[in-house]
DNA sequence: CTCCGTACGAAAATACCTTTCAGGGGTGAC
DNA sequence: GTCACCCCTGAAAGGTATTTTCGTACGGAG
């Protein structure tokens, strides 16, 4: 638990403040979050307004709004307005389009794929924006060393997980995707100092797959998480933190699904990181995948 | 007093700064002109400067810092700020372009996070746009009516086949994914017309997806194939076929990565469409979901 | 040499931002 | 059901940043 505890390690956020809203929302207070979606709603109007303006805007109190600011990442609330006013200029040049409209029951079929892949896109976007590079760095180093690696996960997470391990264990690192819980815990006690642990959980909370880090976190190896709440359980024994975007979700888009293309994101990330460290390696086995996949190349079908 | 004269009559300068900066130059006394310059020069810089901060990087005084944000046509300094702050973000989103470029083995973390992101995101457009919703629709109404749905898909694709089970699964439709494809040729015999069976394979050309979905075939069952090979082998015994798109791919970017990203996206679309078609049962069953993750709500770390 | 006009900065005045503090409301324990 | 505790919240104090005011200095013209 070195690593200072504020989600945004980093240096405050230029045109990721829409994502990042979104993703400490849920740590947020009520009136922070009214401050916050005023803010993410209209950030050249809000701008345009004080502290005490912001303040009455929202109903809140001036100290509210620094707070607030504090959280997403600025010293204060100077830095936000002019991170708001940049945020105002890049989206007025035409680029970060309002929000599309949620998905309807009586949606023709072309409307929701039209939709979904906006979303999609729209979480990639807020996710790329987001990564702290330095955590992704420094756990790239960490897997691209370590002896062996576990990865955590349930639920929808457990596929990210298992795409993780596959990746990984395709460049010649020895990876191990566990989905059962109490399987997860038995072999977590194995690791060491030297291993490398990951837990993947959108929610932050997942006892299923903080318990197995606690146990990695307490025998000495390097953890991981990959959430989407960089203040949640999960991350008291994460030595890295990676931190997934949220999306706004609907009745018929449910939040797995945009965690689960931010979660892949980071993984791919992650793995690409890896291939690159370890090269020398990596190569080889990169490109006898692309021999086998090469084999089934044009059988021509009639 | 409806404001007039100033010389910028109207509202303050967006990005006009550096031309009105020229203009108004030789109207302007020395001091006043140095401090035009460097706004001009740097104004990203300067937008992190105070009053006091920029009167000493000219060697001027506030009051001629704040007469010059006058002349140039805002209320005051503080204005001026907003403005470069704006006027900063926006030469930053302009450059950026070099995200089409492959990925190097050198390449810096955050090169590699923009071009995987940028990548997917043209996955996803293209997937968007190259889907049939035709074949789309056709599926969905297969998927919904089925009375019992099998999913079969090997390595990689294996994943994107559990995901949609366990999303079918969670509206209360019957779905299984095999992994085993002797598992999966047994269960298959047991399917019959009334039936769905989805293979999801990216070379359109593995047996293991395409055996059990041809016994499927051969039984009656309505047959669905997700593949980016929309001449491949396994489209002999498919009623719908739903093509996923193929991005390039580079020694560090197995195809692998694209192709998954593309499936997913498809297998999103049949998701929402059964949850459509099926809205009455879906409902409830996803209302449950919100329940289950609401309860997570704001658990407050430490 | 004196007078006038303008430029310029120091310091006062103000507006704004930040911090501190104490009350209110909700939550969990018993 | 009650109590105690903790945390959110806004009011007001405290501190900076910005704006205004005002006086001085410099340069040119008479």
């Amino acid at each position: 638990m070195k690593e200072i505890f504020t989600g945004a390690s980093a240096p405050p956020a230029p045109a990721a403040l829409a994502a990042k809203v979104r993703t400490l929302a849920p740590s947020m207070t009520r009136s922070m979050q009214r401050v916050a979606e005023a803010v993410a709603q209209d950030p050249a109007g809000c701008a345009a307004l004080t502290v005490t303006g912001l303040a009455e805007l929202t109903g809140t109190s001036e100290a509210t709004v620094v707070r607030t600011a504090r959280l997403l990442g600025y010293p204060g609330y100077r830095d936000l307005r002019l991170a708001l006013a940049g945020l105002a200029a890049q989206q007025q040049s035409g680029r970060a389009p309002a929000v599309t409209a949620d998905i309807a029951v009586d949606d023709p079929i072309a409307d929701v794929v039209a939709k979904l892949a906006y979303d999609e896109q729209q979480t990639l976007a807020d996710t790329a924006a987001a990564l702290d590079t330095g955590q992704l760095g420094a756990a790239v180093a960490a897997l691209a060393q370590a002896r062996r690696i576990d990865v955590y996960g349930v639920g929808a997470s457990s596929l990210v997980g298992q795409d993780l391990a596959q990746k990984l264990l395709r460049i010649g690192l020895i990876a191990h995707a566990h989905t059962d819980p109490h399987l997860a815990v038995t072999n977590a006690v194995q690791l060491r100092s030297g291993d490398a642990a990951v837990a993947i959980t959108h929610s932050g909370s997942t006892g299923d797959a903080i318990e197995p880090l606690r146990v990695a976190f307490d025998r000495g190896a390097t953890t991981i998480a990959i959430t989407g709440r960089p203040d949640g359980p999960v991350c008291q024994y994460a030595d890295h933190i990676l931190t997934t975007s949220t999306a706004r979700e609907s009745e018929l888009r449910p939040a797995a699904m945009s965690s689960r293309t931010s979660q892949l994101l980071v993984v791919d990330c992650l793995f690409v990181g890896v291939a690159q460290r370890t090269y020398e390696t990596a190569a080889p086995a990169l490109a006898a995948s692309y021999e086998a996949l090469a084999h089934r190349r044009s059988p021509r079908t009639r």
